[in-house]
DNA sequence: GTGGTCTAGACCACA
DNA sequence: GTGGTCTAGACCACG
């Protein structure tokens, strides 16, 4: 799972947080029963306060999306459906219609955007795997 | 122009004001030198105060996106992009990597976001020339 | 640093405010990384409303004067002035027209004029000195 | 007379007005008994709106500096005695100032400001003596 | 009519 | 504690 905040929204930060977990976990990317990131290494890594993770698990769990069981982490629940196609399809064009509408905007022609979008997907795709052996060696 | 405010989205209004008119502008639906709605009747049909709508055109303002005549309203500037390429750039890929990060937590694979993009990219095309045409003809 | 308000003068308290800091950021008495006063304290000192220096703050901020950190407070930025050569040079000719036109008004020759122009450069030279000393003493 | 308005200062325009004619009044750039320029040709000049000249006029009037002689214009009242050369000094050092903040500001070098100075003295001086020459053909 | 400023006071998000 | 948002309502400046 990717989390990615932006921190000049003016969007609080735990609702971004809710909110991309909420997705992962509707999309089937965080399985039920396994373990989310644990409240102080993912603050470390999102360079954000505990107290902000903290709450963002706890509005989780209000939600009924999470579980918390204290000393052992939090998980996510049991009776959550992926999404059907077309709604994660509708979701996904809200973010890609967004980045065209912000290209438009700051006049980048096609050609650059879409290089530009190759370039971040290499880029996020080696992160990913970063972290991924990061954890393997832990 | 259609302005449509969420109140529990937790995004300041404000700022939805401003990402919706910026919406606007890239897709045709303003054009240069068009004149915005005036803030006070704005703020009654959107039944929110005056204050937080003109908030939103002053940011916009000092994005270089409206200009504001006192006395006479606010309209859409004719060049609005006299930012830096390097700072466009980084502007643009917030945006890129929000729909990649979407696309990864819902599992759609890389080929299906990439046909996605044009997709759309074809869609918000053909919808700014429809509204350029339409205004031709008033 | 010391702010001073003239509520008499007809020039919004705020923009008075913003040119006073960034007054100070050109001369020294405010250095990059500092922080600037807390927006509660200052609005009481200065018997201003609250949100009225959170406005010159916010004005600063887009700006690009100072940076503000919710939650931590408003510093001086480093490299304030990423602004295009053609910007700055328009904003430089107006102060410098107003400063010919005083002249002009006041009858002051225009040798005299040059001559006060270099006192003062010197002066305020010796002033951002002086502040600079005196910091590091600290 | 050069009058010069900022649209831009956040200042009312008409106490622009007053001030840089307040100004001229008591340096003797406008002689007591002198006609001040009638309200419509200097608003098309400045491209302002006839009231706000007006306004100006009459709070000049109310402060005792001219004299509105209905149906014939306006004209500097006779007991302004010309400031002394002290104040006259302090006014055009406060211009200057805030010139030299704004170069210093702007990170413009000492020669490329100076240079500046000089360039907009030679034309506004131009300006200047066209508006004569176009007076003395009407 | 337009936009701009200011106040007073409530509530939120974050460290 | 910090800054941010929003409301409600008053008054000003300008066209």
């Amino acid at each position: 799972m990717i989390l990615q905040i932006n921190f000049k929204s003016g969007m609080p930060i735990y609702l971004q947080l809710v909110d991309q977990i909420k997705t992962a976990a509707a999309s089937g990317a965080l399985r039920p029963g396994e373990a989310l990131p644990s409240i102080r290494p993912l603050a470390e890594e999102l360079r954000v306060n505990r107290n902000t993770v903290a709450k963002a698990y706890s509005e989780l769990e209000s939600l009924g999306v999470i579980e918390t069981l204290p000393g052992r982490g939090c998980f996510l629940k049991e009776n959550h459906s992926a999404l059907r196609k077309e709604v994660r399809r509708k979701l996904l064009i809200e973010e890609i219609d967004q980045a065209i509408v912000q290209a438009h905007h700051l006049q980048v022609p096609r050609h650059e955007f879409l290089q530009l979008i190759h370039e971040r997907m290499d880029v996020l795709d080696d992160k990913r795997r970063a972290n991924e052996d990061h954890k393997k060696e832990v």
